[in-house]
DNA sequence: GTCTATAGCCAGATAGAC
DNA sequence: GTCTATCTGGCTATAGAC
């Protein structure tokens, strides 16, 4: 890794500050309802300072996606170094992670729906790059769980990987918390046992 | 009941044209995008002529929620004079019901996160009267099929209730079908699977 | 690279004739 | 109640001084 001169090194803590907080806000907003005016109020410059760093709203969202999934990918290694877990457990650690992420308001969501956003996201390498290594190492515990019967083999193993990312935007821990019955770790137990169970052999 | 006008019923069809349009709309993008401009293209009219029957953007994506509560309610009393099935399996038909709406594209979509509709919602007496109506009717159902031992007693039925509202909104239906490998009726029954199993006792 | 100020646009809502 | 035309505000993005 070449050493940073102290000039990039201001620039590389700006830019983690700007992304940070579009991490928030879209956790918190969602992109349409996120303004450039909150995120620069947020990191506290102008707007237009913003606009140096990244060229569009939607690229600043771009970049907090590819930061969600680089912070995944690294909790994706951290699972992998417990040798004493099965791929069906570290699974389940996905799902509590994604669960407590939501549930701390720093978990972006993207509008799954029609939006400029997506466009630009499909054209974005990187984020592509990230998002298929990601969805790879998924696919490979969970083809290894549904070996060891801890995952029903009969379920097509996209639908138990689409059905883990979507704990990631799953409204129903918002709306438990929202009852004020549960804790925030209560919540997250109920919610990964359910999305688990739904998984496993019938019996 | 009483007799209408001509003058009414005409009002009548005219707004009932209005809100399945925007019904429409809303499942396809959503409240955030879709435009006042769009609906009144729909239908064929003015827009200033739409807020002649609606007060609001707000009040034509309430009126939808209004009209997919009162639909939902009319297969709630159709499962209900279903005298073979049990609770379990009503609930089951919801699930199914609530997805194949969604595929087919008629499914109206809330945001969950804060926004101006969610305020008008709450403060939508008839909308909450709905939401309870229904909540009471499922509700009743899920403490019957946890006596009944097909959904497991441990759980709370909030946590029971919100899963299956969530199939509304669930983005893997969309995704799963995306994919093209499955036909619309074999998403519906995996995602309706996934989701009944992770309700069910554990053995 | 940071700021202030503003251009340009678009969408929700309204005026007023018919 | 329907229309055309317009107002109004807010948002993305940029110009230009420093």
């Amino acid at each position: 890794m070449a050493r940073l001169s102290f000039r990039e090194q201001v620039l590389r803590v700006r830019q983690d500050a700007i992304v940070a907080a579009v991490n928030r806000l879209l956790a918190d907003k969602g992109f349409d309802l996120m303004t450039v005016d909150e995120v620069a109020a947020e990191v506290g410059i102008a707007k237009a300072s913003l606009y140096k760093h990244f060229p569009s709203k939607e690229a600043l969202a771009a970049a907090a996606m590819v930061r969600l999934l680089e912070r995944t990918l690294a909790f994706i290694d951290q699972q992998a170094a417990r040798q004493e877990a099965t791929p069906a457990q570290r699974l389940e650690a996905m799902v509590r992670w994604a669960l407590t992420l939501q549930l701390a308001g720093e978990m972006p969501t993207v509008p799954s729906q029609n939006s400029s956003l997506r466009a630009e996201l499909m054209a974005h390498q990187g984020y592509l790059d990230l998002l298929m290594q990601v969805s790879d190492r998924l696919g490979a515990w969970i083809t290894e769980a549904q070996a060891a019967g801890d995952i029903d083999a009969t379920l097509p193993a996209e639908l138990v990987l689409y059905n883990i990312y979507a704990r990631a935007c799953d409204p129903v821990p918002a709306v438990l918390k929202a009852g004020g019955r549960f804790s925030d770790a209560e919540v997250v137990e109920l919610v990964t046992e359910t999305c688990m169970r739904g998984l496993r052999p019938r019996r």
